[in-house]
DNA sequence: TCACGGTGTTCGTCAAGTCGAACGGATCGG
DNA sequence: CCGATCCGTTCGACTTGACGAACACCGTGA
């Protein structure tokens, strides 16, 4: 997993990485974990080794999980409608589910679950090249995809679109419900 | 997931924990480790707050993952019931949504939907070793979770287990559906 | 009984992480 | 042009973690 890689080169990395994504500055991310910019500018830097409740606290401000500022970084619109069984099934023994995608190595899912209601057109601006999104839609109906051609998902449909152009996110429906699983390449 | 715990008690838990599971003595494991013993007497007794490097060549000289001395022990069965918001959503810019789960890069994720009907109790032989399912249901109702320790849920609730024990997954409703994310480990 | 090798603890010293302030630079507006 | 307000960096003072030695404790065997 980790074995004995060295930390530090990859907290300043990953520091680094993570507040960008979150688009917020040094500075208002040291007020936020309660810790002197200049600590956080050192660690940024590389020079460092902080402690677990520095660390901690950055984790938490960031919104990230502890475990993804020290571990080491590794590196069109599909649609499946329900009830279309897509030719691959799980080979996982037991199980017998429809395989919606398959995960990659050199990639990070994160699982959300969205309440959407209708008016609200949602538009996303494009995250990190190379990112994924996949949506399900649990209950209701939503326009979804990239903005140049969205479609249209109802409940059961399964529906892959790349996250780094603008696209969006409509309810067509009151309480609607989407599990969102989105991507990002390393 | 982590939120906004005190990583100090994890920790020394943790430690004592998986050195007694590795049956070695504090002053061999301080050896391997490379440090002090009086700094791991400390750590173990809750009074401390390591420098990363410290931790770090801990998990290397006790073979276990960084995270899994900073995180607290993963409960069985973890459940997110709908409306339940986690503490933290998404920053990301313009995406709210509720965060369910944060992939590792150490794992692949694949996406099933499936369609379970009553009657048909599923029983899932334990995966390799580290792999993680995510449950969210979509319509109806179902049991799952571990065969020891089962939960109940219902539309919009979420659930993660271990997939590496014997698991089930039992419909309690007609026409139920539910997504599942599979995470094996590499 | 007492020396021995093992356990984990406590204590003083030193190095290192953290802090706050002061700094140079970039951008904006009067 | 220059004050204001951000940005991120560098500096000295303080705090704290890491170290090693000395410590008390326990079981063993001569």
């Amino acid at each position: 997993m980790d074995r004995t890689a060295p930390p530090l080169a990859t907290i300043a990395a990953a520091l680094r990485r993570e507040r960008e994504r979150a688009g917020i500055s040094l500075t208002e991310l040291a007020r936020r974990a309660g810790i002197a910019k200049s600590t956080l500018s050192q660690l940024e830097a590389g020079a460092g080794n902080p402690s677990v409740e520095t660390l901690w606290s950055l984790g938490v401000a960031l919104g990230v999980p502890f475990s993804r500022l020290v571990e080491p970084p590794t590196p069109a619109v599909r649609v499946i409608r329900a009830g279309e069984a897509p030719g691959i099934r799980s080979e996982q023994a037991d199980f017998t589910g429809i395989l919606l995608s398959v995960g990659s190595r050199h990639a990070r899912r994160d699982i959300y679950l969205v309440e959407l209601d209708p008016g609200a057109l949602r538009k996303a601006e494009a995250h990190i090249p190379g990112s994924v999104e996949h949506m399900i839609v649990a209950r209701g109906r939503v326009r979804t995809g990239p903005a140049a051609e969205p479609v249209e998902l109802r409940p059961g449909d399964y529906a892959a679109f790349p996250g780094d152009v603008e696209h969006v996110y409509e309810a067509l429906e009151p309480d609607t419900l989407v599990v969102l699983v989105m991507e990002h390449p390393d």
